[in-house]
DNA sequence: CTGTTAGCGCCTTCAA
DNA sequence: TTGAAGGCGCTAACAG
């Protein structure tokens, strides 16, 4: 067995009796087009297993140029499972196409992240996925405006570069639904609210839960703010119940403001989901470990990950407008189930 | 301003009025070497700026074969901020150095493993980083042998390959310490049990746990076996608290078990840290979110990633044991902290 | 001090 | 059907 990665295309033909044309044809699968003979391809497909030949991945870079690499950039790679989860997708997905992803990290350093852009364009990389961890509107760096490049949780309102992002909207109207279903819509509560007017995540869930309660005759009573973390929650939801009011149902912005918000209830003496009901948002495993598990309309991380490689790679069509990714529940025990609904349950979510 | 990634080497040198030599010499520092003339110098990195060239990579690779990029494959990328934080620090660092990240999920599938090995290797990575998400003994795939690799999260007992851990045992110690500063050790129980035999974390944190406490003439008092998770650690710790014991001081194997743990205390109507100290291991955010917040001993999961990557390029000497990073307190309010610690506290960890 | 030259491994006209 | 030849961009002998 030869030394991995010394073998050359040369070599292969040689044993195989063939010039380096003939080989590279065959192994190109460009045999029949350009009619070889059956002898010549097994001999050669041979001789590349008995000499263990892999290709020269930079020779071929340096003639044709593509590279079966992928790009991606983000703010944060790290933080949670959050950005993690959306790789996973990616890296999956990009497997399938035969792709590898090199991945950059910004951490929010403006020059770093034209540093690494153009690291990126220097290996010659097929296209470059640019993410962010907070779903928002972004202004496409200039240095991406040559690239094939596919937005992920993020996107351009002024240009048409294609982009992934979960369906904040009715994954806003999934949640009131459940409040609604669950006959806890009398008195609703939003917790939660994103200071950054670029963000995307917070205003398109209200506007869907807005709109849901709306059609059924309700409306939301009340709109705790808060920063999106388990502490601000607590001591917000803490504040507001002190002055009275009586919720029948909250929507929590995300699992850790739920976390939170059932801190406070504890802390009034309130039990979910018999006084209240609780729904939230990210389907992370934190709401599973909350007592009673809180019903959470999850996001599609891997599916957004996923969903990013495949447009970049052309399997998936691109629209005009941003790729919604449809957002499941993750059912918990925060809503009570009334009999109807629980006869023909089942049917939706993990 | 010329297209990116079209200028060559020729055209700068053409430009500055020398040969590609001797540009080349000149943008890989080996003017003084060569000497030079300071006009020729000057003109090429004028030249270079003016042109906006960037060498092409794949040129350099298939010529030498350094390509500043190294290739990280672990089982799971995913899975909360275990993976992405050392992916984080690995990243930092490797752009300290010039290096870029490429990535592989292998699942736990041996197959894909293996392609993935090869892939890597077709793209000449600088070296490879294998990792795992739980602590543990692996044996080196046999894909890897011929590689510069370091060992991320695991080590192999039977090959004197670089390797990077946590120190399970000085944490375990920590832990221990806490309690027993916080005059909480008189009955001591550890949460938590690992089935997996190759697994490390548990097994050296018990053995660092039993080494300080044995020191100060105390011991471990129960050992509550259960899974790493919320829901089986508040089984768990219930149905040992309804056995009867009264513990002082209870150590947790992560920041889940300590949650589950919290909520069966509760629901004995336990308070902490007043009734039951509690410690534990991770330093998750979760940690932070607890009421109160348990102090919880820190997995270096950045550093980590950053000593991996400083392994592989050969910025750190590697030793012929397993490099161990310190776990640092992160201090949350499940201790009770006695006056003259107080006095002398704020040191240790954040 | 600087230029000429050759070749890394591959693909692809062009000719046979 | 197959082979010969050139060039992708860069570097490093080897001359001047």
């Amino acid at each position: 067995v030869p030394t991995r990665g010394k073998v050359t295309l040369s070599e292969v033909a040689a044993r195989a009796g063939v010039s380096p044309t003939t080989a590279s044809y065959i192994l190109n699968g460009r045999s029949a087009e350009m009619r070889i003979s059956n002898g010549a391809q097994e001999r050669v497909r041979q001789a590349v297993v008995d000499l263990a030949y892999r290709p020269n991945r930079s020779a071929r870079t340096l003639r044709g140029s593509k590279t079966k690499t992928i790009g991606l950039i983000s703010d944060h790679v790290a933080s949670g499972r959050f950005a993690s989860q959306m790789l996973t997708g990616a890296s999956a997905a990009a497997r399938k196409t035969d792709h590898l992803l090199v991945i950059g990290e910004t951490e929010g350093d403006l020059l770093l992240e034209t540093q690494l852009i153009e690291e990126l364009s220097d290996r010659d990389v097929d296209g470059i996925i640019y993410a962010t961890l907070v779903a928002r509107r972004i202004v496409l760096p200039e240095s991406l405006e040559t690239q094939n490049v596919v937005l992920l949780n993020c996107f351009d309102p002024d240009r048409p570069v294609p982009s992934v992002l979960p369906d904040d909207l009715g994954g806003g109207r999934t949640a009131a639904r459940k409040l609604l279903d669950g006959g806890a819509a009398e008195v609703v509560g939003v917790v939660g609210h994103d200071p950054d007017v670029t963000a995307l995540a917070g205003p398109r869930r209200l506007e869907g839960i807005t709109a849901e309660l709306g059609a059924a005759g309700e409306s939301v009573a009340a709109l705790v703010r808060c920063d999106w973390d388990v502490h601000a929650a607590h001591e917000a939801v803490g504040t507001w119940l002190a002055t009275g009011p009586t919720p029948t149902g909250l929507i929590c912005l995300n699992d850790r403001i739920a976390m939170g918000t059932y801190q406070a209830l504890a802390d009034h003496g309130l039990q979910v989901p018999d006084d209240v009901a609780v729904v939230s948002f990210d389907g992370s495993d934190l709401a599973t470990w909350l007592r009673p598990p809180v019903t959470s309309v999850a996001l599609p991380l891997a599916e957004l990950g996923a969903a990013a490689v495949r447009l970049l790679t052309g399997e998936e069509p691109v629209g005009d407008q941003p790729l919604q990714v449809p957002m499941q529940v993750r059912r918990g025990a925060s809503v009570v189930v009334p009999q109807t609904m629980a006869a023909r349950s089942g049917g939706d979510g993990v």
